[in-house]
RNA sequence: CGGAGUGUAGCGCAGCCCGGUAGCGCGUCUGUUUUGGGUGCAGAAUGUCGGGGGUUCGAAUCCCUCCACUCCGACCA
């Protein structure tokens, strides 16, 4: 039985703040300052209060509840990690600064965990040795570090903040991709039962590795992610990796004549296409990269050429053999003396280093770019006449209108927020590490893996981003810190009121809702009110003389705009069928 | 690390140009009043003006330096 000193608002900190703290940009960072949920200790670290602690808890539980459904098994791994493990899956190189490395009073090398692959990974293979223990998920709900190029937004992206992750091991790809679909179940049920609206959207595989990746986006247009959307399907993939089909129809045939036109002072496709009087569309820009590095440590230049409307994709284009992964932009300096031309007038004709083409610049006819001479466009080029018949690729960002990959409908594009990612990891970390177990030919085979992340802090953000209105917070029932809010109207003067407001309160506690009684005596409605919005609270009845005399109770949900008067009687029946637990 | 900016009471800010006894609003505390949506009144506490150095009779204010933080671009749950 829990204590209800707890929840009595004269034992519970509520640290509601009126005004705004300046440094907040993001409405889930300002509402968790504002319902006294965080306090910030340094850059990208926080401290969480009662408030703020309830919520994450909740979000923790049920997403507990749902991997032990799910057949995970849940266990601890330590933050800080010895600097072996990592040197062994060839990480301790590869992570940047990200990685915070430490050293022990022994001087001995460590870094604070910002995953967990090599520990598992560690773990398991001293752990599991025949295929019959296979497959097996084994979770944890952990803090992790990564020393952020520029943490910002609260808890959305903190340097420390708590992370769900599961690793999974296999014998065979059908069994990752069976434990695979159960999490992408699993994975729904939680964002569900949480209450967000969400999209499983396809990913790049990003630096973890691997072959295959959905990340879960919430929708919200504070979120850092665009995501490409049908209109007629299913599909949803994050804008790194949604496919631009290349256009359906045939080139059309050149119309003009190649010219070269004297453009002073103008080098933005912006300044191009005003100053020519054409749409951007109609022209192409010239982007110059290094090559993939070679033996002698040297790095040629490569040309990326887009529609003039179009962006970069920078990680479809670093894919693409013989460009450098990271993708380099070229320092100036090289172009300008290898190329001759400054970055504002460089085109496509005559270029003499290799050119990789997008399919949608490609396949323009009459187009402008920079002439490779500091001031000048042409007009009138086509490919193949004028240029050699490119190499093309998709290097490009979807754009909305964009027909779909899946083949079903056009594109639109909408913000997300990365709450959590699933992965195939294939034998990346377990062949790196000699992670093996004996099959049943009695032969060794090095397992197959999956992993599974949440952003648990960050999904507690990203529900205030989805739920609130100009009052403050608004929890889905799920995960809000109390389910209802008890205010009396002056208790002090009104013993009736009094009694019916504790009497209220320990029946619904009893129930095991959760209950915040605003018991302060001397405490003014307007202000109990304030603050019971701003913290999110879902449900509310307020308690009056006024309504006792009528023999009711004032009930407001949080979300609607209404108050309604409940008959006392049919109070606790009322309020059982408004809360979804 | 690059660019821009800010550090003055718990929070939000003014004062700085043009040096001369530290200010406003909110919050907090006391009393009083009010009580169906952040009441009104009266009073009180709280500051090494980010740190250090310099110029000056005198520095929050001018100069140097260090530190912290925020915002804009390269990371990811």
């Amino acid at each position: 039985m829990r204590s209800d000193t707890f929840m009595r608002s004269s034992r519970f900190l509520i640290a509601t703040l009126k005004e705004t703290p300046a440094d907040a940009e993001v409405i889930s960072h300002q509402l968790m300052l504002r319902a006294g949920m965080i306090r910030k200790m340094a850059t990208g670290l926080y401290n969480w209060l009662p408030l703020g602690l309830r919520v994450l808890r909740k979000v923790e539980r049920i997403i507990r509840e749902e991997m032990d459904k799910s057949g995970a098994q849940e266990v601890l791994m330590p933050l800080v990690q010895p600097a072996e493990l990592w040197e062994e899956s060839g990480r301790w190189q590869q992570y940047g600064p990200e990685l915070l490395r430490i050293t022990d009073r022994h001087d001995r090398a460590f870094c604070l965990g910002p995953t967990h692959e090599e520990v598992i990974t560690d773990l398991i293979r001293g752990e599991i040795k025949s295929y019959k223990q296979l497959p097996a998920n084994f979770y944890q709900i952990q803090t992790k570090f990564r020393d952020e190029i520029r943490p910002r937004f609260g808890v959305m992206r903190s340097r420390e903040f708590i992370m769900k992750d599961a690793y999974s091991f296999h014998l065979s790809h059908q069994s990752l991709q069976e434990t695979y679909d159960v999490m992408h179940a699993t994975y729904c049920s939680i964002f569900t039962r949480l209450g967000l609206g969400f999209r499983p959207v396809l990913a790049d595989t990003g630096s973890i590795g691997g072959a295959f990746s959905h990340e879960f986006h919430v929708l919200a247009e504070s979120g850092e992610d665009d995501i490409a959307f049908s209109n007629a399907s299913d599909y949803a993939a994050n804008i790194e990796k949604a496919e631009a089909l290349p256009p359906a129809t045939a080139r059309p045939a050149p119309a003009q004549a190649m010219k070269e036109i004297a453009t002073p002072g103008k080098h933005s496709i912006e300044e191009v296409s005003a100053f020519l009087n054409i749409k951007p569309e109609q022209t192409v820009k010239t982007l110059i990269v290094l090559g993939s590095v070679q033996a002698d440590k040297s790095q040629a230049l490569v040309a990326l050429v887009l529609r003039g409307d179009h962006e970069l994709n920078e990680i479809k284009a670093e894919k693409i053999t013989g460009i450098a992964s990271p993708l380099t932009f070229a320092p100036e300096v090289r172009i300008k003396t290898e190329l001759g031309v400054s970055v504002g007038s460089i085109g496509p004709v005559g270029l003499k280093i290799p050119m990789i083409v997008d399919h949608a610049a490609a396949h323009l006819a009459d187009f402008v770019c920079g002439a490779n001479k500091d001031g000048y466009h042409l007009t009138g080029v086509n490919w193949d006449r004028d240029e050699k018949a490119p190499m093309v690729a998709d290097i490009r960002n979807v754009v909305a209108g964009d027909p779909s990959p899946c083949g079903k409908g056009t594109l639109e594009i909408k913000r997300g927020i990365e709450v959590g990612h699933i992965f195939q990891l294939g034998t990346k970390y377990s062949e790196a590490m000699k992670a093996k177990v004996l099959n049943e030919a009695g032969q060794e085979q090095t397992m197959i893996m999956g992993c599974y992340g949440i952003g648990v802090t960050r999904v507690v953000a990203s529900a205030i981003e989805q739920n609130f209105d100009e009052n403050g917070i608004i929890w889905p029932d799920s995960i809000a810190p109390f389910h209802i809010a008890i205010v009396p109207i002056n208790m002090g003067k009104s013993e009736a009121v009094a009694k019916k407001a504790n009497e209220l309160y320990t029946q619904l506690s009893q129930i095991g809702f959760d209950v915040l009684f605003m018991d302060d005596e001397k405490a003014r409605l307007g202000a109990m009110l304030a603050d019971t919005d701003l913290m999110g609270i879902p449900h509310r009845v307020v308690i009056g003389d006024r309504g006792l005399e009528a023999g009711t109770i004032e009930y407001k949900a949080r979300r609607d705009e209404n108050k309604q008067e409940i008959a006392i009687n049919d109070l606790v029946n009322f309020l059982r069928g408004q809360i979804k637990v």
